[in-house]
Order: C-alpha cells, then sequence, then structure tokens
RNA sequence: GCGCCCUUAGCUCAAUCGGUAGAGCAGGACACUCUUAAUGUCAAGGUUGCAGGUUCGAUUCCUGCAGGGCGUACCA
C-alpha cells in the first residue's frame, strides 16, 4: 500500500467523523492530570490528554495506549461504558491521533493502572502514520529533517533536549551568582570578528549595507567592559561558513564570558567548578561515560602545558627542532606549507595526536601568541600568550584567555593577521573596537566554551547533530 | 573539497554467485468485551534513490548524479 493510500485512508475517516458531527480538530481541553501525576488509585474522575500511540482492539472493547510529556497510560475503551454510537467513534481513531479522555482509574487483572474511557474527544486526527513502533526511527536523515518524528519515535531524544535546557538554565544560575551580567549583542556585525572563521554574508536593505553574521560576539562583550560592565556573558548563537562534520554546525551555541581585573588562572577556576557543577545537576554526579571512556571530572583538574603535553605524548623536547617537528608531522600525514613557525607545527601535531588522548579534563596551557591575536603575552616571553584550552573525552571544550587590552599592540596583531586573511573574508580593521581600547578596558580574563559540545559530552552523543534540534542539512531536491 | 561506505513497501529489515523481490509493524476486511510488541484468518501494498551503460535479461555489474553516514581537509 502506498502511503497515499495510508492517507486516503485516514481522510475516509475524517471525513466520516465530519458527517457524525464530530469535529476532529478540537480546542482546549483541561486536564485534571498528567499521566505521571496518576500514580495509584485516584477517586473520581480524571482528564487526561494525549497521543495515541498504539491500539489492541477486541471485538467491541479495546486498550490504547496514550502519552503525554511526562509518561504512558493504559486506556480501556469499552463499547458498553461509552454506549450510544460513542464507540463506533472511538472506531475511528488511529495511531498518532491526539485525544482528550475522561474516566476512571483502575487496575486490570494484571496489576496495570488503567483509564476506563467514560468519554473522549478528538483533539487532532493524524492523517500519516506513525514509524514504527517497536525499531523506532533509525533512518539518520529523516531523523534530522523530520525531528518531530525522532521525539515521538525514540524515547532518548527528548531527553537529551531536557538535559540541554536544563544545562543552559544551570549555566545561567551559576553566572547569575557568581555577579556576571547576561547581555545580548548583535549577531548582524559590520566587520565579524573575535574569531578567524569565514562568515555568513546578509544585506540589509534600508541601510544598502552588507552585514555579517557573528562568528563570536568577543568584540562586542569586550567594548562593555570598556563601559564599565565588569562581568557579563552572553549564551549566543554565533555562525561560521566551514565545512559540517560531527563537531561542527554552522550556528552553533556557544556562551562567552568576560571577567574584568581577572586573567586565565581565573577563568581555569570558574571553568572547572562551572563543569563540576553542571554535571552534578545534570547527571547527579562527577564520574561520566562518553563514546567507550570513562571519564572522572573531580576536582582538580589536570593543567599542562601546550609544550609539555608535545612532550608527553609525542615525546619531543624542543620547539626549536624545526626539523624534527617537520618529521614528525609528516609520519602523521600533516599537510605543511614551510612558513610556520615551531609553535604552529607543534598546535599541527598535538590537534592530531594528542586531542584524542586527553580524557579525564585537561587545561592545556600557553599557546603560541601567532595564532591568539586577542591574547595577552605571558611576561617574560612573547611569543607565548596566557591562554588555554580545556579538552574533555578528546572534545575541545573551552578556549580562554587573558585579554589583550593594549590598543596599540592590539592594532599590530590586527595588521599581522589581515596579511595572512583568506580572500574570501572582508579585509578590514575594527577600527571601532580599537577606538574603545583606547578609552581604556580594564585588564580582564574571556572565557568560551562551547555549549553543543558540552551537552555532547553530558548526553553521551557521539555528533553534535544529536543534541541540535534541526541540524544543518543540505537541502533536498 | 577529497576518500570509503549506504540508499529495497509509510516504518524496521531480508533476498539475488545477473533470471523481474519477502517478512514484521503500520494500514484494510472478518472474528474476538482484561490486552499490553494482543491474537487468529484473508486480501492488499514495490519504477529496489535518480539517469545512463553492459547484457537475451539489471534491484544485483559498471559510470554519472542526488541525499545521507564515517574519515580527512578548512573551522586560530
Amino acid at each position: 500500500m502506498e502511503e497515499s493510500d495510508l492517507i486516503v485512508e485516514r481522510k475516509k475517516k475524517l471525513a466520516e467523523l465530519r458527517k457524525l458531527g464530530i469535529e476532529p480538530y478540537g480546542r482546549r481541553f483541561i486536564r485534571t492530570h498528567k499521566i505521571a501525576e496518576i500514580k495509584g488509585d485516584i477517586p473520581g474522575k480524571v482528564k487526561i490528554a494525549g497521543r495515541i500511540v498504539a491500539l489492541r482492539g477486541h471485538g467491541k472493547a479495546a486498550f490504547a495506549d496514550i502519552k503525554d510529556i511526562t509518561g504512558k497510560m493504559q486506556l480501556y475503551f469499552k463499547n458498553d461504558i461509552l454506549g450510544d454510537g460513542r464507540y463506533e467513534i472511538f472506531e475511528k481513531v488511529d495511531i498518532g491521533d491526539f485525544l482528550g479522555v475522561e474516566g476512571s482509574v483502575f487496575r486490570t487483572r494484571t496489576g496495570e493502572l488503567t483509564i476506563r474511557v467514560e468519554d473522549f474527544k478528538i483533539l487532532a486526527k493524524s492523517l500519516r502514520p506513525l514509524p514504527e513502533k517497536w525499531h523506532g526511527l533509525k533512518d539518520v536523515e529523516l531523523r534530522y529533517r523530520k525531528r518531530y518524528l525522532d521525539l515521538i519515535a525514540n524515547e532518548e531524544v527528548p531527553e537529551i533536549f531536557r538535559k540541554r535546557s536544563q544545562l543552559i538554565k544551570k549555566m545561567r544560575e551559576f553566572l547569575e551568582k557568581k555577579g556576571f551580567l547576561e547581555v545580548e549583542t548583535p549577531i548582524m556585525q559590520e566587520i565579524p570578528g573575535g574569531a578567524k572563521a569565514r562568515p555568513f554574508i546578509t544585506r540589509h536593505q534600508a541601510l544598502d549595507t552588507e552585514l555579517y553574521l557573528r562568528i563570536a560576539p568577543e568584540l562586542y562583550l569586550k567594548r562593555l567592559l570598556v563601559g564599565g560592565l565588569e562581568k557579563v556573558y552572553e549564551i549566543n548563537k554565533s555562525f561560521r561558513n566551514e565545512g559540517i562534520d560531527t563537531l561542527h554546525n554552522p550556528e552553533f551555541t556557544m556562551l562567552e564570558a568576560y571577567s574584568a581585573y581577572g586573567d586565565y588562572q581565573e577563568m581555569m577556576e570558574l571553568t572547572e567548578s562551572l563543569i563540576v557543577s553542571l554535571a552534578k545537576e545534570i547527571l547527579g554526579k562527577e564520574e561520566l561515560n562518553y563514546q567507550e571512556q570513562k571519564i572522572n571530572l573531580k576536582s582538580p583538574w589536570q593543567r599542562m602545558s601546550l609544550k609539555e603535553s608535545l612532550k608527553k605524548y609525542c615525546s619531543f623536547e624542543d620547539f626549536s627542532d624545526l626539523k624534527k617537528m617537520r618529521k614528525i608531522a609528516k609520519s602523521l600525514n600533516l599537510e605543511l606549507t614551510g612558513a610556520e613557525n615551531g609553535f604552529e607545527i607543534g598546535d599541527a601535531i598535538f590537534k592530531k595526536k594528542v586531542q584524542a588522548s586527553l580524557i579525564n579534563p585537561v587545561f592545556i596551557l600557553d599557546y603560541p601568541l601567532s595564532t591568539s591575536p586577542l591574547a595577552k603575552s605571558k611576561p617574560g616571553n612573547a611569543e607565548i600568550v596566557e591562554r588555554f584550552e580545556l579538552f574533555i573525552g578528546g572534545l575541545e571544550i573551552a578556549n580562554a584567555y587573558s585579554e589583550l587590552n593594549d590598543p596599540r599592540e592590539q592594532r599590530k596583531r590586527f595588521e599581522e593577521e589581515l596579511k595572512e586573511e583568506r580572500e574570501s573574508v572582508k579585509k578590514a580593521i575594527d577600527e571601532d573596537y580599537l577606538e574603545a581600547l583606547e578609552y581604556g578596558m580594564p585588564p580582564a580574563a574571556g572565557l568560551g566554551i562551547g555549549i553543543d559540545r558540552l551537552v555532547m559530552l553530558l548526553t553521551n552523543s557521539p555528533s553534535i547533530r544529536n543534541v541540535i534540534l534541526f541540524p544543518q542539512l543540505k537541502p533536498k531536491q
């Protein structure tokens, strides 16, 4: 039978219901209980609503399972009880329909809590068949393109998004308690800054100007530090016009937080206590499994410089030994242009070799200045900046640094950066940002946390698409 | 972008050393007033992702395309 035949069949029932004077798309239905609230025998009548997910007919009686957001309940429809042609109407109900039912709670012979339906209303007729009841919806493409079906068919899916919501809520609470102010900064920016990704371009008609979707909110949040707001954060969607894979979606959710008078050491403490407290709230514990790996989040977390990590996992001693590093890079099939300095090759080797070994939380510190144009250099070492990235379960979860607040140094870094910029990206220095710095920005620490990846970690999800309700896919022709 | 793999009924899956596809669920009909992956009987459901090629014959082999998955590159 073609799908259209299944739909024809249901449309037929719809018409028949209307003929019987039943409107199959109902209105407000006032419930006395949500399903999970019906735990024992409840005297009198209850009214619940939900979607029919299973039907088991027995001649002039039937059992049905109805589901709301809190759980599932068995319903018992019986000709003798409904009476007067009402059972005939019930026979036009399909799996997938939304019903409001009224009845009394009892236990079946097998002890299952069930509602003996005395009256019911069809709240919405479903015209399409639901995915298979036992195996759920497995087709990965369908799950993403029609997430509503995934939510109906696969129990663990709503749970992931409940946890995601919980995590963001608790993150807010944590930061508020620490005195951070939540702000909103422009998504459409004249000059996209704060990261080096390719931006999406859009256009404002009335202003007759091109605008860019932000790749990060960083430069606007730091303007607020100039303005005297000492602790700010934004839970933001940012947009990067780059490849899509298990760790990257073109639009993604990030926390960025800035704290005046602090440095990256302060941010490490904040990050550690934030993530530990989130794990306790969401999972109720500090240990978790991520993709076959056992992870222990218990403080204190390990801290290691980038250089030390390379020594430990790739056993090479000296960043000035370019020959040796190139050899290692080559053995890892890394493509190099030949113009890289020691730190850049080191970073590439790190990504390829070290990262996968960082299962328990590790702060990797002290990145090369050349790849960190907005970070403050370490006292006594102009090549290195005060920056860390946090790795858990082999995933890069956070990135933070002591913020560069010297406007002339910042200009120099921007100019350096401009030289290597890719052709598709607008070549411009954010003069307005530099001007802001000239008014004086307090020394500060800044933090970025990839919320999608953190949710992946806490829900044991192998792909970022599992934790984004509507991940980006190619349009289907 | 590159490499490898996948695409069979609405859903979940079989099958074919190249001989025109078969189950379960869902849907239809009948029976059944305590079932719970209800049960029993019957009937129906397919341009095997799309377009070409080879062949007497292609769902199967080959090429191209589309979508998807994984890896890799870009994403400081």
